[in-house]
Formats: C-alpha cells, sequence, structure tokens
RNA sequence: GGGCGUUUAGCUCAGUUGGUUAGAGCGCGUGCCUCACAUGCACGAGGUCACUGGUUCGAGUCCAGUAACGCCCA
C-alpha cells in the first residue's frame, strides 16, 4: 500500500467503477422491501454549493446505508428547468449579443435554451458525482422532459376540469425586470430602510386631511381614502370627497374596518392596482381600479405627466411636486418590508393583472390531515408547526408566469365561439364549435407546479407500471427549511391528491450552511466556499465526513476551509491503520482474509485476552450505536461514534496493544489478532461506507476483504452479535469494565511519568499496589502488556497497602489498585504530599455531596431505589478511596 | 405585529425520557520524529451551563419571565 492516500485518482476510479457496474440502480422485480429517495431537484443552472453538499451527503448516506441493509433501493436524480433563473441566463446571453427575446421569438428563444441546457445543464449533476452521490442516474429525469410534462399536463387539466384551477384578475406580485407575476412564496420579504411620507390631501368643502404613505408615486392611481368606521375624529368626512394632489381629481373618503386607527394619521389612501389590500377595499365599495404603470416598471398614460417615468424616479418627481406645491407635510424615516423578487432580487410590484390560480384549500385539508395522522413526520418534529401555520392559512396558488421558458398552459380559446377548455395534448378542433380557428394561453407554469409532481412523475406517473407500484411513497426527503412551503407542503398536497397517498413518509429539515461569521454563503457577500475546492484539497470523503462531523441535527453550520481538516485526517488515520495492518497480513500465508471480513470470526476462544474481547464488545456496540442513530436522522452521532471507536478503540488503545503479538514470535497468536483485527475493521469499515464511500471502497478492495467484483457498497450492514456468539466469545460488562479499569491505570501511570518529566525513551519501574488478590492476579496475567503500554522495563504487582518498597512513591489511586513510580531519592516529598492532598480534599467534598443526598429523607424516600443504591455504592467506593489516599498522604509525611 | 430557534470551555458545538463533580473537535501548554500515522503520540490547563424566579429529594435538562443574537411569516 502506498504510504500516502491519494483521493484523487481513487474518488474517480470507483466512482466510475459503481456507475459502471450498475451498482446504484435497482428496480421492482429484484424484489426485498424498496427505499427510495427523492433528489430535490437543483436548478438545471445550477452550480454545486455548500448546500447542495450538506443536503445530498445527508442524503447519500441514508441511501448507502439502506441499500447495505439489504434494502431496494433507488435514490432518483434529476434536474428542475427552473423557468425564471434558466430563462434570465439565457436572455443575458441573448443581451451580450445585443438582442432581447423578443427579437428572436418564442419558438427560437426555446431551441437557445435547450442548447444552453443541453451545454451547461449537466454541471451539477456531474459535480454530484463528485461528492460520491449514488444517484441512479439511469433513472435521471428532468422536469422538461416528456414525461413529467405529460404529468404537468395531465394534473393541469384534471384541476381545471375539477374547477380547482381559474383565472382573475387579482393584485399579484409582479416582477418589473422579470416582467412575470410571481407567486406570494417567491415574493422575499426584506427589511428595508425606506420613508413615510404624510400627504394633505384638500377636503372638497373646505378644511383637509392629512395621510401617511411608503410609496408615493402610486397616489398617481388613488381612487378613494379611507378611514375605521369607529374612529371619531373622521366621522364628519365620510362620504365626503377629497382632492388628489398632483391630478386634481375628486376621490369619496370611505370607511373600512381594514384601515388601523394606529398607524399614521389613521387615513390611509387607496390604490386598488397597486396593493393588495387597498385592492379589497375597492372591490367591497366599488371603487375604480387604475393601473398606472406598465410591465416594466415604467408609468403609463394614467400617470399624466409623469409617463414614461420609471417607478423609482417617478417617486422622487411626485415627492419634490408634492413639496413645492405645499402638500407634503412631513417626512420620517421608516422601517419596512419590501418584496423583491427571489430570482433577481429586483424590488416586486404589487400589480393588479389576470392570472392562473389553483385553489389550495381543498388540496389543502388532506394533506393537513396526512402530517396530523403522522403518516408524514418531520424532523425535528417543530417544523410542522410552520406547516400547519402556512397550510391552515393558504392561500391560492398564482401559477402562470409570463416568460416562455416552462411548461405552456394547456387552456385554449375558440375565436370563433370564444369556448375556453383545457387539453391534455394539442388539440385538432374546437370541442364546442368544431372550428379549427382557436389559441393556446401564452403563458407558462410556475417551475414548482412541475417539482410538486417530482415523486409520483419521475416514477412513470400518470402511467400505471411497476416502478410507480413498488417505489411510491418513497421513504425519507432531506430539504432545508426555505422549501417547506414552495416544495415540500405541495407535494403533499399533490401526492395526497393525485396518488391517494403521501410522497414520503419523513421530512428531514437540515440546517443552512455558514460562513464562520454566522452569514449565509452567497455570491454576493463573496463568502461561499466551493465544495469542489475542499474536494481538491481534502478529497470528497472528507468533505462529507466532516460535515456530516459538525452538522447537528436540524441545525445551522458554520464553515471555514479549516473544518474540513478533520475529515482529511481521519481518513489518513483509517489509511494508517490498515496499511499497519496489511504490512503484518503479508507476512502470513494461507489466510483466507475475505472470508474472515464477511463471516463470523475464525477465532480460537482459547486464545481471546480480556483486551480480545474488549474490542469486540466495544464493536458491538457502536454497531448498535450507529444504526440508532441512522434510524432518528442524527448522523452526525452516528459520524462521532465511528470516529471514536476506530481512533479511540482500534488504533490508539487495541493497535498498540496488539504490537506486542504482531511483532511476536508465535505464529498463532499473529494469526488470532489478524482474524480479529480483520473481523472488527472490517465491520468498521462498514459502518464507515455510508460517511466515507471512497475510502472504504478503497481498503476493501486493498484488503482483501472483496474480490475485484465485489462491492463494499452491496455487502450487508453489520448486526450486533447474538447472546450465544456474545457467550462463545466470552463478551460481558465484567470483562469491559476490567478492560477500562486497566486503561484508568494505564493512564495514571503515564500521568506520572509526565509528571516527573521521564522521557517517553526511557523504560522505567513501576509498582502497582492491588486492590486485592483478584485484581493482582489478573493484572499478573496482563504483565506483558502493562509494560508494553507503560513503557516499562519491570512492574512488580503487590497486594494490599503495604509495599514492600518502604520508601515513599509517587502513586495514583485507580481501581485496580495504586500505580507508583519508584524514583529512588528524586522525589520531591512535599509535591507529592500537595499532589495527594488535593485528591484527598477532591474525594472528602464529593463523599460529602453523595452524603448529602443519602442523609436527606427526601432523596431515600422518593427517589427510585436503583438511584439510592447507586448512591450508596458510590459512598462506598469513596470512603474506601478516601482510606487508601489518607495512607498514601501519610507515606509522604513520614518521608 | 405573530411564530420558531439559539445562548454550555478561548472558538465551533454535543449533552435523546431530570439522577455520578458537564463532554468532543479545534485552539492553547508541556514532552516526544517511540518500529501505521507529526494529517501523528502521550500528558495537561480551561466551564458559577445567558440572567431571574419557580416545580422537584434532585435542574445544563422541566415551567414562567427577562435579555441578546438569528430565522420564518404578515
Amino acid at each position: 500500500m502506498d504510504k500516502h492516500y491519494d483521493p484523487q485518482t481513487i474518488e474517480n476510479k470507483w466512482y466510475q467503477w459503481w456507475e459502471q457496474n450498475g451498482h446504484f440502480h435497482d428496480e421492482p422485480a429484484n424484489g426485498g422491501e424498496p427505499y427510495s429517495v427523492v433528489i430535490p431537484p437543483p436548478n438545471v443552472t445550477g452550480i454545486l454549493h455548500m448546500g447542495h453538499a450538506l443536503n445530498n451527503t445527508i442524503q447519500d448516506v441514508l441511501v448507502r446505508w439502506r441499500r447495505m441493509q439489504g434494502r431496494n433501493t433507488v435514490w432518483m436524480p434529476g434536474t428542475d428547468h427552473a423557468g425564471i433563473a434558466t430563462q434570465n441566463v439565457v436572455e443575458k446571453a441573448l443581451r451580450k449579443e445585443g438582442m432581447h427575446r423578443r427579437d428572436i421569438g418564442r419558438e427560437k428563444f426555446l431551441e437557445r435554451v435547450w442548447e444552453w441546457r443541453k451545454e451547461y445543464g449537466g454541471t451539477i449533476v456531474r459535480q454530484l458525482r463528485k461528492l460520491g452521490a449514488s444517484c441512479d442516474w439511469s433513472r435521471e429525469r428532468f422536469t422538461m422532459d416528456e414525461g413529467l410534462s405529460e404529468s404537468v399536463s395531465e394534473v393541469f387539466c384534471r384541476l381545471y376540469d375539477e374547477g380547482l384551477i381559474y383565472r382573475g384578475n387579482y393584485i399579484v406580485n409582479w416582477c418589473p425586470r422579470c416582467h412575470t407575476a410571481l407567486s406570494d412564496e417567491e415574493s422575499e420579504h426584506q427589511e428595508t430602510a425606506g420613508h413615510l411620507w404624510h400627504i394633505r390631501y384638500p377636503v372638497t368643502g373646505g378644511g383637509e386631511l392629512v395621510l401617511a404613505t411608503t410609496r408615493p408615486e402610486t397616489m398617481l392611481g388613488d381612487t378613494a381614502v379611507a378611514v375605521n368606521p369607529a374612529d371619531e375624529r373622521y366621522q364628519s368626512l365620510i362620504g365626503k370627497t377629497v382632492m388628489l394632489p398632483l391630478m386634481n381629481r375628486d376621490i369619496p373618503v370611505v370607511a373600512d374596518d381594514y384601515v388601523d386607527r394606529e398607524f399614521g394619521t389613521g387615513v390611509v389612501k387607496i390604490t386598488p392596482a397597486h396593493d393588495p389590500n387597498d385592492f379589497w377595499v375597492g372591490q367591497r365599495h366599488n371603487l375604480p381600479v387604475m393601473d398606472v404603470m406598465n410591465g416594466d416598471g415604467t408609468m403609463n398614460e394614467l400617470a399624466g405627466k409623469y409617463v414614461g417615468l420609471d417607478r423609482f424616479e417617478c417617486r422622487k418627481q411626485v415627492v419634490e411636486d408634492l413639496v413645492s406645491a405645499g402638500f407634503m407635510v412631513k417626512i420620517e424615516p421608516h422601517q419596512h418590508a419590501v418584496g423583491h423578487c427571489y430570482r433577481c432580487d429586483t424590488v416586486v410590484e404589487p400589480r393588479l393583472s389576470k392570472q392562473w390560480f389553483v385553489r389550495m384549500k381543498p388540496l389543502a385539508a388532506p394533506a393537513i390531515e396526512a402530517v396530523r395522522s403522522g403518516k408524514v413526520c418531520f424532523t425535528p418534529q417543530r417544523w410542522e408547526k410552520t406547516y400547519f401555520e402556512w397550510m391552515e392559512n393558504i392561500r391560492d396558488w398564482c401559477i402562470s408566469r409570463q416568460i416562455w421558458w416552462g411548461h405552456r398552459i394547456p387552456v385554449y380559446t375558440c375565436n370563433a365561439c370564444a369556448r375556453e377548455w383545457a387539453a391534455k395534448t394539442n388539440p385538432e378542433k374546437c370541442p364546442s364549435c368544431g372550428k379549427t380557428d382557436f389559441v393556446q394561453d401564452e403563458d407558462v407554469l410556475d417551475t414548482w407546479f412541475s417539482s410538486w409532481l417530482w415523486p409520483f412523475s419521475t416514477f412513470g406517473w400518470p402511467k400505471e407500471n411497476p416502478d410507480l407500484r413498488f417505489y411510491y411513497p418513497t421513504h425519507d426527503l432531506a430539504t432545508a427549511p426555505e422549501i417547506i412551503f414552495f416544495w415540500v407542503a405541495r407535494m403533499i398536497m399533490a401526492g395526497c391528491k393525485f396518488m391517494d397517498d403521501v410522497p414520503f413518509r419523513n421530512v428531514y429539515i437540515h440546517g443552512t450552511v455558514r460562513d464562520d461569521k454566522g452569514r449565509k454563503m452567497s455570491k454576493s457577500l463573496g463568502n461561499s466556499i466551493d465544495p469542489l475546492d475542499i474536494i481538491a484539497k481534502y478529497s470528497a470523503d472528507s468533505l462529507r465526513f466532516s460535515l456530516m462531523l459538525i452538522t447537528s441535527t436540524g441545525m445551522d453550520v458554520y464553515v471555514n476551509m479549516e473544518k474540513f481538516e478533520i475529515g482529511r485526517n481521519f481518513a489518513t488515520k483509517v489509511w494508517n491503520a490498515a496499511r499497519f495492518m496489511k504490512m503484518h497480513m503479508e507476512k502470513l500465508e494461507g489466510v483466507d482474509w475475505h472470508a474472515l471480513a464477511n463471516d463470523t470470526p475464525e477465532l480460537d476462544a482459547a486464545l481471546l485476552r480480556d483486551d480480545d474481547r474488549h474490542l469486540l464488545a466495544r464493536c458491538d456496540a457502536v454497531i448498535k450505536t450507529v444504526t440508532e442513530h441512522l434510524e432518528k436522522f442524527r448522523l452526525q452521532d452516528g459520524a462521532l461514534a465511528i470516529y471514536d471507536f476506530i481512533w479511540t478503540d482500534f488504533c490508539d488503545w487495541h493497535l498498540e496493544y496488539a504490537k506486542q503479538d504482531l511483532y511476536g514470535t508465535d505464529e498463532a497468536r499473529r494469526r488470532q489478532m489478524l482474524a480479529l483485527m480483520t473481523g472488527v475493521f472490517a465491520k468498521a469499515l462498514k459502518l464507515l461506507h455510508p460517511y466515507m464511500p471512497f475510502l472504504t471502497e478503497e481498503l476493501w478492495h486493498q484488503m482483501g476483504y472483496g474480490t475485484s467484483d465485489e462491492t463494499i457498497m452491496r455487502v450487508l450492514w453489520p448486526q450486533p452479535f447474538s447472546t450465544t456468539e456474545a457467550a462463545t466469545w466470552g463478551l460481558s460488562p465484567e470483562v469491559t469494565a476490567y478492560v477500562d479499569a486497566k486503561r484508568e491505570l494505564v493512564t495514571a501511570g503515564r500521568a506520572l511519568r509526565s509528571d516527573y518529566n521521564i522521557a517517553p525513551s526511557l523504560f522505567v519501574k513501576y509498582v502497582i499496589q492491588s486492590v486485592d488478590v483478584a485484581a493482582a492476579e489478573r493484572l499478573q496475567a496482563d504483565l506483558e502488556t502493562l509494560k508494553q503500554q507503560l513503557r516499562s522495563e519491570e512492574i512488580v504487582i503487590v497486594t494490599g497497602t503495604n509495599c514492600s518498597d518502604k520508601q515513599a512513591m509517587p502513586g495514583t489511586l485507580c481501581k485496580l489498585g495504586t500505580v507508583c513510580l519508584p524514583l529512588e531519592g528524586l522525589v520531591d516529598v512535599k509535591t507529592e504530599a500537595a499532589r495527594v492532598k488535593a485528591e484527598l480534599d477532591k474525594t472528602i467534598g464529593f463523599l460529602k455531596s453523595v452524603e448529602a443526598k443519602l442523609s436527606n429523607a427526601g432523596f431515600v424516600d422518593k427517589a427510585p431505589a436503583a438511584v439510592v443504591a447507586q448512591q450508596r455504592e458510590k459512598q462506598q467506593e469513596l470512603t474506601a478511596t478516601i482510606e487508601r489516599l489518607q495512607t498514601l498522604y501519610s507515606t509522604f509525611r513520614a518521608g
């Protein structure tokens, strides 16, 4: 094996091999229990960022783990056509050529988008491969491909025919830059520093009203002012008219409950065409609607002399004119939330327009029930609350977009008889009059109108087929919190509506990846870390493992480049442990490592020693721990458990311990030791595989655990020993406790060396005063181990407190006995006395707290018997310890 | 305005049903290139668990309130 692990070539090699050999693929005919996951389809314009890295690592860990459990596993990959985003990208390219999409027309434009997709659309999909994602690429889908488009029209037509899709004139969020309507979710509210302009409106027949607004330019479209009907201040004005400044129009004063008496002056201007609340006030009072803007955010003819001005330029002008005409009362700074386009960050304009909507209330009801009844579970559970909150107050979904890239709305209108209908395929004639003169709606559907079908459209719906039957409903969905409304909730609704079943059982909502200052990573801030840079510097395994190790379930994660060293260091550790074993394996002949790694260990129970049993027991425990954590989406705890097991148990303790055998001359022992380590290391590699797929696959082959055509991806997830097996190998809590105690003693002995500045290269003598004869015998049997671990030339074990060596020695109390370092003449008696005294004081303090509890009647009466017993035991233990410490202390005082 | 989250070692965070005197990694200090690994080994220092009050025999953990920071929705 190479001295240094070279992840770059190895990772590419294995990924290709896995993919080419179909290891990511499964199908219903293979039978078994299904496990399916659909990827949150990244935008086809996307490039891999840390959020993707986290999201997909989580999925891959789950998917690889379930696959190893023998589940019939499919991870469905694909990309989203991302209507507005993709159209923006291609429009930008066109602009560079000095053209606008209208210059080339719809058809040519769409050709350009498809070309773009062909050339650049595969970027993120290639990058997911670098990450190691075990997606079934043979199933890869795209929201605009034929099958998915069919699902979209099917769903649209069904909803249309049921009356759940309607067209209406409402205030929508309009992006003047993208030139399209947006859904409420696509308009992101941002706190913005603005102003509150107080404007005077003269009352016809004398007097005036002062009102406050944050968007003065919209006054050009005012058709009323409103006050609260219960507001005494303005009672006399209701029904009168006021003169709209600058426009010299008379508009009525209406009374409406919507008006907040506390806000500003308690009077608001009503602009039905440019504010959703005003729109509803307008409806209630039959007010005219005056749209004063164009789709691009400039003012139209209805804005009078302001025609042609951009909305913000117009705002300036209007304010100036109000000031010079004496209508401006005051201007205050004002902080308020302003909607921004989620694609281009332009300030969204609420604007009246004719759009298509989905009636959501009837769809929401079963979806709410699905979560309430536990058919869909959120992890962490608190997100259910967010889900319910939104679902119970759901508003109709604006699904039409005034762009070209997307699924065109399949609604047709007959020019001859005005019949409007929806059709899944291009119609030949009008279903009413039979004429062929009809037109299709110009708009396309919101991108999410295809994504909400993703869990079943990707499996071939609406066609009835084995994949759909077998893999639907899927099992786990991993995604970010900001996607709950956009996607998760809508998928649940679509699943309930069209499949009569939920789309997935578990939703794991993970956190956001932030920089180390807690800021969201973004291009504009320039604080992003490119996952590919991490892969290039440290490897995909390091990226994956580090991310999993530092990300607590559902919590945000703060990253910087250095944090990924932990994964790199761990990979190196594992590699070196393997290299060490391999070195010794090569000295033996005729050993079937493959069998040892895959079957029940062939060990000679008689040759097993307590340290070996300890390793087996710890390995068994870690199998249980990791499995349990994965079941609960506690991927961090799973990673930590393996990390700790491999690093501390396997390498620091057992591998060092094994050296006495491996460098020894007894071949039976060498065989036994390597057989034992092979069994354990193979299990550890399996447990690690979901987190570090590449390294574990490489070692699986290098170590000869798998034949050249076997992959660790498909070996079975390790199982803990049965009770019989555990008994055969002599595993017991007692044995584990003994080895733990022995390690405590070794650590104490090393600390003594360290305290006395004894160079690690020096071999020294130790004296161990064991607590009893049994401990003495056991330690005696382990003498060689102890000598090695303590780097000692001689260890004298004596029983009881009577040390044969009359001299005072530095010593530390342990469960098995007192470990002492005889240092003739070198002992600083005073220092040692102080050291023991400190230990003694600490122990007495501890005992006092235990005794305080035990003398508390309430505790003894009410605490569970086991807890009380535990404290009693502690009390005895501490008392004994104190006694021994006092003896030790007196030695130094006497000396 | 409504909701949610966070606050534990210098830093980043674990701590699952309340029960030993609270753990990890990084960083820091000391000593080591000891025959897998200096991307390492050994040893060590470091915390009145944000604050106030309550429940309890017992609170980092449960309840109420306060403060700071962050997120979501209106």
